[in-house]
DNA sequence: CACATAATGGAAGATATGTTCTATTTTAAT
DNA sequence: ATTAAAATAGAACATATCTTCCATTATGTG
């Protein structure tokens, strides 16, 4: 970040802090949200922008939201980008890891919302019956769904689609479907969301906010955003955000 | 890849695409932009918003936006928050797992052993064929090595016992197992395991404590502790871990 | 204290962007 | 092949947002 605060006016100081502090929100604001934040006039934060050396704020903005947008590469080409990084050690790798799920940790405190978790929970603590779907990469979450579930004695099926059978048609009135999927997103979790929702189940997501497909099936949707390092994710806040599901239920149901 | 776009029309099919694979840009682009990148009209990328649910693309913008600055209230505070708003309730519980699952991420990069991880990574990435077992708890871990592997086009295969078939003949020698499995041990895999060293396959083990039964069967041992909050574990530094192999392999072998 | 200079806030104007409407084309069904 | 319905593209319209300008207020200096 640009050093330029000392011996600025006080209003530009104040942009100038702003700024530093929330660097990731230029390139989703206006300046009117910006200056707001920054307690001051827009007019004001148009003056910063140019004593920045911009013609405006579209033009800082532009800058800001071009180094945003991240594309994710198919597999060959993230490890090709991984060792040209000189990912180095094998212990080196592992503390990235490490430090990326500790990201998505507090990234998953500071996003959920209560009153979701708590709905969510309700829904699930008086269901009949559990179903869990979840393929792909999601596929280990849902796993360990069933497998906890299971020790609390709450009735649950795992849709896994072994042997490419489907069994929607278990799900009833009165039971509860959670679906896990995450970007690209899997058809056949969202059909059986879809198909659940149909018939009257109450649906819970958990996905990643984004463009998510399951935003239109269900209100109860708890994001995730997993933090990656070098267009790798782990699942590590995901399965935080599921053993505490699975404990509140449980407790609840006994 | 994603068609939740089935049943759509052809350039409404073409926005979804399109979103789904660049899912941030939407948070910082136009609606022009975004329909150059569909390939379509804006009028159109604007009937996709309207088909989605949305009034129109600001409203979709809007919470793509929300979704994207919801960081800014720092870890400490929302955790405290969490705690806070009573005991027992969901937050709360959630608040303690994340906890416990730093806790584990934290403990992993202090004990794991780098050489013990280095070789490991060798004797993956020379392997025939990896094979994967782990049941029960450690089954999620297990589905997460196979769909990892199998995207990095590692040679893979899953050891799940569906149906209860034992396919420990499918490994040979110059193979390697991973072996994943934590308090109270689970027979199957300790013996599939076993089997595996039997025959000349290498083995990996990873596992909860030096006590485990894996010991005696290899020295490759990769051990995990994962914090617990209430006798409830979760498996976030165990995932951590899944990635970091992974990825290590998969950049050894490409 | 008076003056010059710089900084500020508000409002008006310009521009970019979102949204809606309709004629035209495509698709599907009979 | 004909018709009705749906989908599409382009243009017109509405709105949000950026930007500039200028009167007012603050700051520093002789």
């Amino acid at each position: 970040m640009l050093e330029v605060s000392d011996g600025l006016p006080k209003r530009l100081k104040q942009c100038a802090d702003y700024v530093a502090a929330n660097p990731d929100r230029i390139a989703v604001s206006t300046v009117a949200e910006m200056a707001e934040g920054a307690g001051v006039k827009p007019s004001a934060f148009m003056r910063f922008c140019q004593v920045l050396g911009f013609s405006g704020f579209s033009q800082m903005q532009r800058l800001f939201r071009d180094s945003y947008v991240q594309n994710w590469p198919d597999y060959p080409t993230r490890l090709e980008k991984l060792r040209e990084s000189g990912a180095g050690s094998a212990s080196a790798l592992l503390a990235e890891f490490i430090e990326a799920g500790r990201l998505s940790l507090e990234s998953l405190a500071k996003t959920i919302d209560p009153e979701t978790l708590d709905a969510a929970i309700k829904t699930l603590s008086r269901a009949n019956m559990v179903h869990i779907v979840g393929l792909r990469r999601a596929f280990s979450v849902a796993a360990y769904f069933a497998y906890a579930f299971e020790k609390m004695n709450v009735p649950t099926m795992i849709h896994d689609h072994v042997g490419r059978l489907d069994n929607r048609h278990a799900i009833r009135k009165g039971d509860a479907v959670i679906a896990i999927t995450f970007a690209p997103y899997t058809t056949e979790t969202v059909e059986l969301a879809e198909a659940a929702r149909a018939v009257g189940a109450d649906v819970i997501a958990i996905t990643d906010a984004i463009a998510s497909p399951l935003r239109p099936i269900t209100p109860l949707m708890l994001t995730v955003s997993e933090a990656d390092f070098g267009a790798f994710r782990s699942l590590s806040a995901t399965l935080s955000l599921a053993v505490a599901l699975v404990v509140a239920v449980g407790a609840n149901t006994q």
